[in-house]
Parts: structure tokens; sequence; C-alpha cells
DNA sequence: TGATAATGAGACATCGAAGTCTCATTATGA
DNA sequence: TCATAATGAGACTTCGATGTCTCATTATCA
């Protein structure tokens, strides 16, 4: 898919853009360009030269946040072990790709318009595919949607980024602090209702 | 605290272009005035008149939905009885300020900004304070900070408020869904890392 | 009803980000 | 080294949101 035609050099630039671009508008998302150019270490004009648009940036950072996320969730081997032990290495990939996840998450709108028209790589076993596995083995709750639990991993793995650039939670402690409450929620001895 | 030099009809619209602020830019914060005004139902030059800058009107709506959400809380009387009843009473109360709340997680440079400079009624019970006494009972997680369940709290919260206006939840399973999320988690049978 | 408050529509100026372009400089690779 | 690719700085235009203002109309209340 990458375009073999483009040099090494303007490989690299783009891919520092894109990165640049997913870490500052997860942190503001009025961020100017002129912002993300600078946190990519690039002129203004640089950046023009890569991406038309604003939208043009926007969408190619959503794709390429995307394929990332897709990568690290390829990387923690989902479809393999049980269920229990999978989610958790997906939550520590989660973690690890969380710029990207706090931008794609971040804004509903970006998510939502290419849900449509961005087909995934079909090769990589889904999330959801793995949240229907553990309901079917009744390892994860099976009272509720698969999408709905893919949300709630979703919110809390941001949750969770966004308490360690608070300062809330320290960064070695996220993956822990996030499979606890979606493993066991925040009450010690549940009384479901 | 409510200017009583203020008619009746200026206070109306007033707070119309309040709620209709949080609304819309909790949708979107890229929000125009236009928008906002139409979703007020109001002139765009009626919403000047009453707030100067597009900052002084996000400013007052954060206030004010701080206010309002609040208001729900002081409603559960979350002070009283066993912490698991006053939080469920919490997060039904939260999940009916949906549209504030959204307004306000959904932003955290909002929330930053004026959590220094804005300073909480004293006479409402706080929400850490009803996770601290759920702690200080063993019922909820003592291994985490009261800070962090909070924020946990907020996301589910957010994260229902976001299901239901994808169609992704019903609206009358938002509440129940929150809360079980928050106590218990996604797994079935919890096995405490 | 009559005085006043409140509003809506819209013209207008302003301002900042976006996008375009040129030219000099630096980096890369044969 | 040399040709070419890639870049940075900055001038410039465009465009849309913002903020200001006026005037006619409508709503409110004594």
């Amino acid at each position: 898919m990458t375009d073999t035609r483009e040099s090494g050099t303007r490989s690299r630039t783009r891919r520092a853009i894109l990165a640049a671009a997913a870490s500052v508008l997860a942190r503001d998302r009025g961020a100017t360009l002129a912002d993300i150019a600078e946190a990519a270490q690039i002129g203004r004009s640089t950046l023009h030269r890569y991406f038309s648009d604003r939208q043009d940036l926007v969408n190619a950072a959503v794709v390429d946040s995307f394929r990332v996320v897709e990568k690290s969730t390829a990387g923690a081997a989902i479809d393999q072990g049980p269920p229990i032990e999978a989610m958790r290495r997906l939550i520590a990939a989660l973690v690890d790709a969380g710029d990207r996840l706090a931008f794609l998450f971040g804004d509903p709108r970006v998510l939502e318009e290419f849900t449509a028209c961005f087909e995934p790589d079909l090769s990589v076993p889904t999330t959801v595919t793995l949240i229907e596995r553990g309901q079917a083995e009744g390892v994860f709750d099976p009272g509720v949607s698969a999408e709905w639990i893919q949300q709630v991993l979703w919110a809390l793995t941001y949750t969770g980024w966004e308490a360690a650039e608070k300062g809330l939670l320290p960064r070695h402690g996220v993956a822990a602090a996030v499979t606890r409450a979606f493993e066991s929620g925040m009450v010690v001895s549940p009384a479901r209702p």
C-alpha cells in the first residue's frame, strides 16, 4: 500500500508529520497547522507540500492512526490463548499506542466519518471478535453487546492515557489500572443489580 | 447568586443560550456561534447581547454546567445511605445531566482551566467524598486513588451518553449499563491480576 | 393602549488561520 | 563533486468566523 515511488526522506518526513498531527490534535483539536508543523519540526510550507488541505491531513492522520492501532492489536495476538490473557495483552498494546488512540477516540466525529468508508484489514483479528469469543466462553459479560464492551475498553484506555497526561497516574501503572477497571470495576465485592 | 435585576424574559433567554451552548458544543466543539444561536432558536445578534465574546459564552456555559451537575449530584443525596446505593443514584443523576457532563468532560482543557479558579459549593457533598467513604468501608477498591475512580466514573457515564447518541444503547438502559460496568467491570468471574 | 424591553435580520469591518507562491539554502545520492 | 531533491523563511491572498452596529418589528408589562 505504501507508495514505493516515494523517497526515503519524503517517507520519513511524511511519517513525522502524521505522528505529530495525531499527537498534537489528541491534546488540542483546535490546534493550528503551524502548531503541528512545529511539533513535527518542519516548516509550515513543507507541511503543505505533503498535505494540500487541513482536511487532507486529518484524513491521512486518521487512516494512519488506524493502521498503527491495528498493528498494535495484531502484535497482541488476540486470537490466541485465553480471552482474559489476550485482552490484557491488547490493553497493554492500546496503552502503548496512547497518542493515536486518544486522537481517534477523542473526536467522535472523526471516528464516525471513517468507520463507514474505511475498510479494515481483514487479515487482522478484530477486537470485537475477541470480545465475542470471550463472551461465548462465558468470560466476558454476555449480558451486554460486544460493541458496548469495546466502547468501554476504549474509554478506559483513553481515560488512563489522559490520567497519565495529567499526572494522576504514573505512566507505568496505566495498563494495570485500566486492566483492573475493565475486569473488575471499582467495587470490591460486586453485587449485580 | 442570580442577578435579580435581570428580567424574567432575559433570564429565560440566557438559560436557553447556555443550555444550547452546552448541548451543541458537547457534540461538536468547533461549532459556530451561529450554530449555537440556531439551536437556542434566537438570532446571532441576540446572542452577542448576552455574551460579548465566544470565550465569555464558553466560560459561562462551563460554570452553568458545573452548577447543573452539582445540583444533580446534590439531588442524589450521596452523603446518605450505603455507598453502593448512593453511587447508583449518582450515576442515574449524571446520566440525566448527560449533555452537560459530555460538554464538561469532552473537553479536558475546559475542565482544567476552571478547576483552578472555580470554587465549588462547599455545602454540596462531593463525589470524591463519597468515593473515599466507600473506600473506607471497603466497598470501593481501596487499591487505587479516589481521583482515578472518579475519572472512571465520568468516563463510563460519558461513554454511555455517547453510546446512546449513536444508538448503540437504548436511552433507558444507559444508567444500568454504566452502573454495571462501574461496579463489576466486563468480566464475569474476575481474576485480580 | 402606550411606553419600553427584547428581538431578528442583515450590513459591515476585523482578525486569524488557511492556503499559495517565490527564492535562497541545505541535504541527498549517483 | 555535482545535479537534484527537499526544505525553511516569509510575503501574499483568500476565506470564514467573529464582533459591531443600525433599524424595523415584536413582545411584555404597567
